[in-house]
RNA sequence: CGGGGAUUGGCGCAGUUGGCUAGCGCGCCGCGUUUGGGACGCGGAGGUCGGAGGUUCGAGUCCUCUAUCCCCGACCA
């Protein structure tokens, strides 16, 4: 990406009407656009930070046996009636409309029910079974207050996958089968060392769900955490006989604050009767279908690793997700940006993303927005680089400089 | 939904007790000098003060209503 080329432009003060730090920085580096309040576009740099996360998801997912599907964001009315969950007493978040005619549509908060009776029509026999699928779909909430910038929004991005199992036994084989898969995608997101499995409220189904919170300052959750175990206890489930049961001792626990990024769970046959989705079993009987739901915020996400990885210049992207792997910025006459070009030519032929400042302004522009942007690698192409062949390269994690040739720093950059 | 704060060019702000052509910084445009950490000089463009109504000779400034944004709380399948 050439930065002439791009829409965005950094912004030296701080946006008055901000006040989280995700917020702050991400419109600042030009990564979002606010709309209204909880409603963020995602400009350039910042839809790839996304895709990235989606990426890493995706092959997570994918290798679960998991396919992927996209639903709509339309839903009717009769999808949400058979388990009272149309009713705006039981779910208070709802943007509801209508069509033309006058009937009554709403705009997706989960797609739970209608995914059930798509299922009802798809699965009709224990051969069909176990399936999965998932999608990263947009999701609506009418929150009374949305807050926090991207990390609790009225409109957000969503991974959200669903199990249909034959048993119960079944369900909880591959619902812990997609925990180890959620610690994963954490792990090589880049949030692995500060993210818990954590006990939460399950509902009316089972006795807990399971959270995966990421401690941070800014998250609206607490949790109770034990480090050494690598499990937390969220707040509202949090008392005596919770802690014997999963024999937590009070005296290791900390309490923290953590944002929630993923959240899975285990609806049993429970949604399978309520929906009057059955298969049919080897013995020819009639069994309602078992169901386990995963979801991860994709756009929280974005959120939590930007106000977890910062500091005074600016954002400091993890390597997996960030917008680009190199930014790259000439200093010198004509023939040292020849050199830069051929040096873009050369990473975005290795399939390195790049950002490529080819701006005409001053040097100390250019390294104050590759922190900013928080770009992992910084490389400088000087007069002395076509002569000599050295490119500066520097990690935004460091101060240290380095002097390279082409080869080594090839390496740097692709391992 | 309860409480608190805010709304003035694209962004951040200032505008004393109501008073003349509404200012400043950043950004933007032009010319020139600069070029390894957000340069500098000169010259420009751009706002009718969130919206509606009212008080007044006169309203960015006072009153009423309203919209929007931020924060705290409540809420969060």
């Amino acid at each position: 990406m050439r930065l002439s080329k791009n829409i965005t432009k950094t912004i030296k003060t701080i946006p008055a009407d901000e006040q989280a730090t995700n917020a702050k920085l991400l419109i600042r580096a030009g990564y979002i656009h606010k709309e209204m309040a909880g409603a963020y576009s995602y400009l350039p740099l910042g839809l790839r930070v996304i895709e990235n996360i989606k990426q890493i998801v995706r092959e997570e997912m994918d290798a679960l046996g998991a396919s992927e599907l996209l639903m709509t964001s339309l839903q009717a009315k009769e999808t949400w009636e058979p388990t009272k969950r149309w009713d705006d007493s039981v779910v208070d978040i709802w943007f509801k409309s209508q069509l033309k005619n006058g009937t009554e549509i709403g705009l997706a908060w989960s797609h739970e029910e209608p995914l059930m009776l798509m299922a009802q029509q798809l699965v009709q026999s224990y051969r069909d079974l176990p399936i999965s699928v998932y999608q990263f779909q947009t999701k609506f909430r009418n929150e009374l207050r949305s807050k926090s910038g991207v990390m609790r929004g009225r409109e957000f991005i969503m991974k959200d996958m669903y199990a249909f199992s034959r048993s119960q036994v079944e369900l909880d084989q591959f619902y812990s089968e997609a925990q180890q898969a959620y610690l994963k995608v954490f792990d090589r997101i880049g949030i692995g060392d500060y993210t818990f499995v954590t006990f939460a409220s399950g509902g009316a189904f089972t006795q807990f769900s399971h959270e995966f919170q990421t401690v941070t300052a800014s998250g609206e959750d607490t949790i109770y955490l034990d480090r050494s175990r690598r499990l937390a206890v969220n707040e509202e489930v949090y008392n005596d006989e919770v802690l014997k049961q999963l024999s937590l001792k009070k005296g290791q626990l900390e309490r923290v604050k953590a944002a929630e990024v993923g959240n899975i769970f285990n609806f049993g046959s429970v949604k399978g009767e309520q929906m009057n989705v059955y298969f049919t079993d080897e013995a020819g009987e009639r069994q309602p279908i078992f169901l386990s739901s995963y979801g991860i915020g994709i756009s929280r996400l974005m959120g939590v690793i930007a106000e977890h990885f910062n500091d005074e210049h600016g954002l400091v992207w993890p390597v997996p997700i960030a917008p680009a792997k190199v930014y790259l910025l000439a200093i010198g006459d004509k023939k040292t940006i020849k050199t830069a070009d051929k040096l873009y030519n050369v990473l975005t032929g290795h399939g390195v993303a790049v950002i490529y400042d080819d701006r005409d302004i001053r040097p100390g522009e250019k390294f104050a927005d590759a922190d900013l942007m928080g770009i992992p690698w910084r490389v400088v192409v000087n007069a002395k680089s076509s002569t000599d062949g050295y490119y500066e390269i520097k990690a935004r994690t460091e101060t240290s400089l380095k002097n390279v040739q082409l080869k080594a720093l090839l390496d740097i950059i692709l391992t």
